[in-house]
DNA sequence: ACAAATATATGATAATAACATATATATGGG
DNA sequence: CCCATATATATGTTATTATCATATATTTGT
């Protein structure tokens, strides 16, 4: 038997939307090459203040996209810290940024539409 | 190696948001009762068209329903067509419609942050 | 008799998300 | 000097989800 809410407990992982980092690292590499720690703290920025800071999902992502060839990383020894990767987009991650954008904007369509509907019954603001 | 695009293919499984369905079909059960085939093609009006109509997708969703107790079913043999489950929502199923909400909410704000940063750097409309 | 539409259901597998944990360096305070 | 904390990256494991294919049966129209 599963259970998506238990006590105060939140279990709707459907929403969590780990996925959706991608799209959002993509934009601020785009802005501006960084490494993920910092990827990891400006994630807050796109409302993920909930989830983040969580390395697991950062530094997973990190790797997948590059696999991908969406982005490409140089280690930085020197500089103050430990050694970090420098990751910059390339120009099949712009593309994907593309990519993205079409489902984000189908998406939202989706939820739009579900809370118009939701707001219309229950009569919330 | 992972590839979420492949030729015309698309493969961003993140935002085929098969668990959306679920807060869908509670509101269209809580409109009204009705069995899968129907909300099959209802869930359509939630902008699903490129995913439904998906037999897996429904039915499966609304056996995790009922193991929830969101919605409980009855087989009705009479009238046209061959036995279908009539499904109704439960006072449970209402409360998880709005604990749904809540979570569309938020990720309707990262969606929107995601673009408006996007249209912002590409100047798309 | 047969195709198509209606209706429900599951098996198998690929992909994702969640949680815990491991690692190392640097900095500031006591 | 030592320790806590912040910085920084990384992976193993398991639970959950999504995808695809497939199975079943009834009814309606031709």
């Amino acid at each position: 038997m599963q259970h998506f809410h238990r006590g105060h407990e939140c279990r709707c992982p459907g929403f969590k939307m780990d996925r959706f980092v991608q799209p959002c690292m993509l934009l601020l590499l785009y802005e501006k090459p960084a490494h993920g720690y910092e990827l990891m703290e400006k994630l807050s920025e796109f409302g993920f203040e909930d989830v983040s800071p969580d390395p697991a999902m950062v530094y997973r992502n990190l790797r997948k996209m590059e696999e991908e060839g969406w982005i490409k990383s140089q280690w930085e020894t020197e500089g103050v810290g430990p050694a970090k990767r420098l990751y910059t987009i390339t120009p099949e991650g712009e593309d994907a940024i593309h990519g993205w954008a079409v489902h984000v904007k189908r998406q939202l369509k989706r939820l739009k539409h579900f809370l118009e509907r939701y707001e219309k019954i229950f009569n919330n603001t």
